[in-house]
DNA sequence: ACCAATAATGAGAATCATTTCCAAAAGTCC
DNA sequence: GGACTTTTGGAAATGATTCTCATTATTGGT
C-alpha cells in the first residue's frame, strides 16, 4: 500500500493549494494519496480504512477544503454517505457505475464521439432553459459484477 | 393551489399501492399531489410548504414507502437534503438541471435520438464492466436563469 | 352500518453522518 | 530561534432523517 502520488499530480495539487493560500501538509497529502489509489470515489470509511491514523475530523475538514479549492469532488450517489474523488481537472472526464445492491461505485468512460453528441444536446437544452452549464454528470445504475 | 391529480395517474398509483398491500390514504394522496404539482424534484421543505398540515414524520415515512413501491424516486443532488419526485414509470424519462448556486433543480429532456445513442453507448460500457444496467441518470450542473 | 382486526398517523425521541470548537502542535517568515 | 499564523485532533454540537408507540383511521366480514 505505497501511498504514492505521481510527481506531476502532486505538483499540480501543490500549486492549487498555494494559490488558495492553503498548505500542503502531510495529512492532506496522505488524503490525496488515498483518493488517488482508490478505484472510483471513496466513502469516508474507505478513506479511513486506507489511512487509519488520519483522524476523522481532519479528513472531513480537509475534504471540504480540497473541494473548495477544486482538488476533490464530493458526490452523493443515493446511500447514506458521501463519496469523494479527485476532481476531473486532475484526472480524466469519466462517469460512474453505481451498484444499487451493494452501493459500490466504479468509473467508466464514453467515447469522445458520444461525449460530444451529448455535450451538443445538453448545450442546446441548457440554452432553451436559460441555464448556463458548467459540467455534466452521468451515472449508470444497476447491478455490479460481484452482485451478479 | 388545487391539489389535483389526473385520474389515470391516481388510478395507477392506487394499483401500485394495492399490489404492495398498502393503503392509498388521504395523506399519501396529498403527498403525491404535491409532488405532481411541483416542477422538478422537491425537498422536504418544499413539500411541507405545499402541504403545511401534513406532519413531517408522516411525510418522511410515506416518501420512503412510496419509494419502495416504485411511485417516488429519491434523489440527492449535492446539497444537504434529499429531493423527491414521482418515479419515471408515472411521468416521463427526463433529466435535471441543477443550479450549483441556489441548489434548485429543474427538469429537461433530450431527443429520442440522443437518448438512444446514449443508451447504446452505456449498454456497451456496462457489458465491458460486467455490469447489469437498469437505468441511467444525467444531470447538467451550472447556473440557473434566476442566478444569472 | 357495526365490530374486530390490522394498518397508518403524529408528536417527540433517537440516530448517525457531518460540522464545529478550541486548546495543542506544526509550518512559515524574518 | 522566535513570533505569528495555520492546521490538527479529540470531543461536543448540529441537523436531516428514522424510529417509537399510543392513538386514530381503514378494511373486510357480517
Amino acid at each position: 500500500m505505497p501511498t504514492d502520488i505521481p510527481t506531476d499530480l502532486d505538483d499540480e495539487i501543490a500549486v492549487l493549494l498555494r494559490r488558495a493560500e492553503q498548505r500542503y501538509t502531510t495529512g492532506r497529502r496522505r488524503l490525496v494519496a488515498a483518493l488517488h489509489n482508490g478505484e472510483g470515489p471513496l466513502t469516508l470509511g474507505q478513506i479511513m480504512a486506507a489511512e487509519p491514523t488520519l483522524p476523522q475530523s481532519s479528513v472531513y475538514r480537509n475534504l471540504t477544503i480540497l473541494e473548495e479549492v477544486g482538488i476533490v469532488t464530493r458526490i452523493v450517489t443515493n446511500g447514506d454517505f458521501a463519496r469523494y474523488e479527485l476532481a476531473e481537472n486532475l484526472t480524466e472526464h469519466h462517469h460512474h457505475l453505481i451498484c444499487t445492491n451493494c452501493g459500490d461505485v466504479a468509473d467508466f468512460s464514453l467515447s469522445g464521439r458520444v461525449e460530444s453528441t451529448l455535450d451538443r444536446a445538453l448545450a442546446e437544452s441548457a440554452r432553451t432553459a436559460g441555464f448556463t452549464p458548467t459540467a455534466h454528470r452521468l451515472d449508470l445504475l444497476g447491478t455490479c459484477a460481484d452482485c451478479g
